[in-house]
DNA sequence: CGGTTCATTGATTCGCGTCAATGCAGGTGG
DNA sequence: CCACCTGCATTGACGCGAATCAATGAACCG
């Protein structure tokens, strides 16, 4: 297991101050319920690059990201690696209630992680039907998102798969109320690679073509510019354009 | 909306009959619950290729599959498919907890079904945290499955693929009590390529390859043996063999 | 028995992977 | 401040694995 630092204080209610709350589980409880939220968290900051758990390692804790962002990945035994999913400010890190994590987490840029003991967790799950309720909403919409990342790596050209990520990203930083023209890719190549089953080379090439065909810019190795959105949606298969509908209250 | 067929006559107590409730969700609770959902569930059969419901119909139902194999998948509009999941006796169908369906479910064979009206079965859910717990641990493996299915589409090869496939069949027909040595393969060739992100011509040429390498026999179209399982299992990238290890009981 | 559907097999093409070279930014130490 | 290194991205040349195109075979069915 990783060195987690701890955050220097606990403190006495940061979900009062919490700025992604309204897009994180935790939004499913009252004050009084976030209380006792409060009373099994502790707030970690993870450094680029570190790991958060391994695949395999006991499952001892869930998290929730406030900040940065974290990609989880599987490996196959001779090293080749695919990305599964980046996670973002909001988002609930070790859905999967296993006795072990089915994949590894690790940071890709600067992380602040809200981290929940297990037991205590799930001891909330089975006080609080809401909280549950809101996990399995959350579970609903990633194994949404998973089908739709199935076709892409099925059945889609490196170009559609390319196009298709920025316009994802850009839907999902518009969700966090971040800039969605000029989107943030704190990802390297090689993790977009192996998020879209391509390799680096395809990833860089294709980023070219796409701003050759001006439908995007890249101002930076950090940052793509959509400059023609409907031309990237139309190269993308045009689907996954807006951010999943609202899934219904229970 | 497809026709579907009912039962001649609703029986009064189908689930105590039920061959499959030790797979199914409904395992999760006692004969008094159990006499709740008998309340609401309608038997349905399918025929062969009939759909179930299509991508983006208001989901008005659930479904438990009792008998039979089912396929879920999505289309690009261009008529590219990406089949995302077989499901088999006690596998539960519409976990997605959106307002439309994400995807769209047609009978592989002549299916039989349980039918859930979506509302009434919500609200058991809401009284019935114990049904809610199991659902979510159900999309909880769901999820598990669905990142192996990244790898497999993003990261193998064709023969990884179609070794991968026969040998997670075998693992969940064992899970059923079915033959894991001579597996059915109920589904066409062109279903096994649009599940693996295939050709029907390349899943036929591997099925070949795999049996001139005496991995496996093919004694018809709509079985394979398995003439040597480390075999198979070395091509396939040994992970998922076995059955997903259990989710802890909250 | 002809017609239809599905699986297999072969020949060829093509998109992406592999290998290799170059560019470029950031960090380090003299 | 600059020389050097290191890691990452880009670009090009080439090869390979799977797709495409095409023909044949096998099972089923009216």
């Amino acid at each position: 297991m990783p060195e987690l630092r701890k955050a220097s204080v606990r403190s006495f209610s940061p979900c009062e101050a919490c700025t992604v709350r309204h897009l994180s589980i935790c939004d499913a409880l009252d004050a009084r319920e976030l209380d006792r939220l409060n009373a099994i968290v502790t707030q970690n900051r993870i450094a680029p690059h570190q790991m958060i758990f391994n695949e395999d390692d006991p499952a001892a804790h869930l998290f929730n990201v406030i900040e940065g962002s974290v990609k989880i990945y599987k490996l196959l035994s001779d090293g080749r690696r695919q990305i599964t999913g980046f996670l973002f400010p909001g988002d609930f890190l070790g859905i999967a209630l296993h006795d072990r994590y089915t994949y590894s987490a690790e940071a890709v840029t600067a992380v602040r992680l809200c981290r929940f003991p297990r037991a205590k967790f799930e001891g909330l799950l089975r006080e609080f039907p809401k909280l549950e309720n809101r996990l399995l909403q959350t579970a609903s919409n990633e194994l949404a998102a998973a089908q739709d990342q199935m076709v892409l790596l099925g059945r889609k050209s490196a170009t559609e798969r390319v196009a298709s990520f920025i316009v994802t990203l850009a839907a999902r930083a518009r969700q966090r109320r971040q800039p969605d023209k000029i989107v943030a890719l704190p990802m390297s190549r090689a993790d977009i690679g192996d998020y879209l089953g391509l390799t680096i080379e395809t990833v860089s090439r294709t980023f070219t073509r796409l701003r050759k065909s001006g439908a995007i810019a890249l101002p930076d190795n950090g940052h793509v510019e959509i400059v023609r959105r409907d031309k990237l949606e139309a190269l993308a298969g045009i689907e996954d354009t807006e951010p999943r509908p609202a899934v219904r209250a229970l």
